[in-house]
DNA sequence: AATATAGTTCTATTAAATGGAATTTTCAAA
DNA sequence: TTTGAAAATTCCATTTAATAGAACTATATT
């Protein structure tokens, strides 16, 4: 083996020059900061935009990490790591409401509560980690999935499913035209569909550049939870997820400016 | 060119397998789940363990995903996500010493402040995003390339710095054995090295698996804040430096039980 | 238009990836 | 402890990609 660790010591060597410019660099600027040649640092960059993991920012030739490594790093943190930051946002929905307020992440195939607040006596809260939501009857889940690849997507309905009240829906059709239509309203709702009287929302979090990974949300009685205007509830929560977002690591340094690169293939452009 | 992409296709494939499984996978299972053949997985987990972007956990032959990969996420933060973060630990320093309290974050070669709260009429804050710290006369800036590669702060040192006061250190030698009383000590100090009667304080930030790239402290007349016993400043900066890093997304999904995997090379254990 | 600089393509050489088979290790059941 | 099966690792002939420097093209700059 060589001397250097490999080809993956340069990829990585590359994607660390990247993260440490906040304005993104030019291929010179790499070769200069890498001390690699040219025609290297050319290769290896196309082959790491290939791939999604680096980006040119705007119309020029000016790179910066992309959205398929900040997903996968956004991924890879633990839920517990979270919990601490959002843990104040809760506690003003649940001032708000007197309900329990939540937050869920998406770990592989599944959504899991994260943390989670309860309108106890004085703030008092506990976080319950690590439950897994079903996917067709939980307002967190589906925030989640009604925005991720058609794959996992595809997965995730192909699991059979428990119908635990009559309100569940079981049906796969129902289903994706629930996901539709949280995609359209971006708010989920789960009205008894998991336990009778128990009503759900919520929202996604949409990370800049990696898509949605957790949603934040609100349960209570239907009867207590359905008396605020549904309006009121999904824009308390609007907010919630946006100022979530940005308390997040969430984006790169600068939202791209100009073009939009294509997915799939674009070569000899 | 091969029709799938290339070989870091293949790389990208296998992080995010690890990626879905929190709780890590052996080399079957991400030979079952990419498709990949099984010495060619082997290899493949092989070289991505040496560059630190998958781990193995505990004793067994079970791979999750590395610490390097979260320095990486670090890096690619934008300052400002973490300046909300931290504004009410600052404001409670400030509080406490009646002194402005600051966050550093080292971005590419240079620390920035990213955040700062001063000790205003009414906890009025304000924050003053950008500023380059001087590597050789801020505690900021000390308590970060402290702990920082030997090539980066080689890197550093071999720029020319300004002798702003009589205390300010310009040799390299000084500057090195500074760093080496910051490593010993856990916290920087800068006395009127930068400006004439103001000492500051601050503690490196220690996030777990990503290294340093925070610093946390204090700035003040040297009159004043010099009156407070070190032990006392040191203390606090200490316990606010361990709030941040367990508020930060610091941790991968679990921490690695038993054995610590060794740094360098180690073959065949 | 001239010139310098950045970016891209080309190419013979070197090095690494490939994947199937052989071998060793690990672990659990007998 | 023995035994057997699965997992992990090593091996190796072949294929394929990486390398680095030079030639070339595109893109500013004066």
């Amino acid at each position: 083996m060589s001397k250097d660790g490999g080809i993956l010591a340069r990829y990585a060597m590359t994607l660390e020059t990247l993260a440490a410019a906040p304005d993104g660099l030019s291929l010179m600027e790499v070769v200069q900061a890498t001390g690699l040649p040219r025609g290297t640092v050319h290769r290896l960059l196309g082959a790491l935009r290939g791939i999604g993991y680096i980006a040119p920012r705007g119309g020029r030739k000016i790179y910066v990490l992309g959205p398929r490594l900040l997903r996968l790093l956004h991924l890879g943190v633990a839920p517990a790591a979270v919990s601490s930051l959002v843990q104040p946002m809760l506690e003003k929905l649940v001032t708000r409401f007197k309900e329990t307020a939540f937050v869920a992440k998406l770990v592989g195939a599944d959504v899991q509560s994260v943390a989670m607040v309860v309108p106890g006596s004085d703030g008092q809260s506990y976080v319950q980690p690590g439950r897994v939501m079903p996917v067709h009857a939980a307002a967190s889940a589906k925030a989640i999935f009604a925005f991720q690849d058609e794959a996992l997507v595809e997965e995730v309905l192909s699991r059979p499913r428990t119908r635990y009240t009559e309100n569940t829906r079981v049906e796969e059709a129902e289903l994706r035209a629930d996901l539709e239509q949280v995609r359209r309203q971006g708010f989920a709702l789960c009205d008894e569909e998991l336990d009778p009287g128990v009503l759900s929302y919520a929202c996604p979090v949409h990370l800049e550049g990696a898509g949605v990974l957790y949603s934040i949300g609100l349960v209570g009685l239907s009867r207590r939870l359905g008396d605020h205007p549904r309006s009121e509830v999904v824009a308390t929560l609007r907010a919630a997820a946006e100022a979530f977002s940005k308390g997040l690591p969430s984006g790169l340094h600068r939202p791209v400016i100009g073009e939009v690169p294509a997915l799939g293939e674009e070569r000899s452009g």
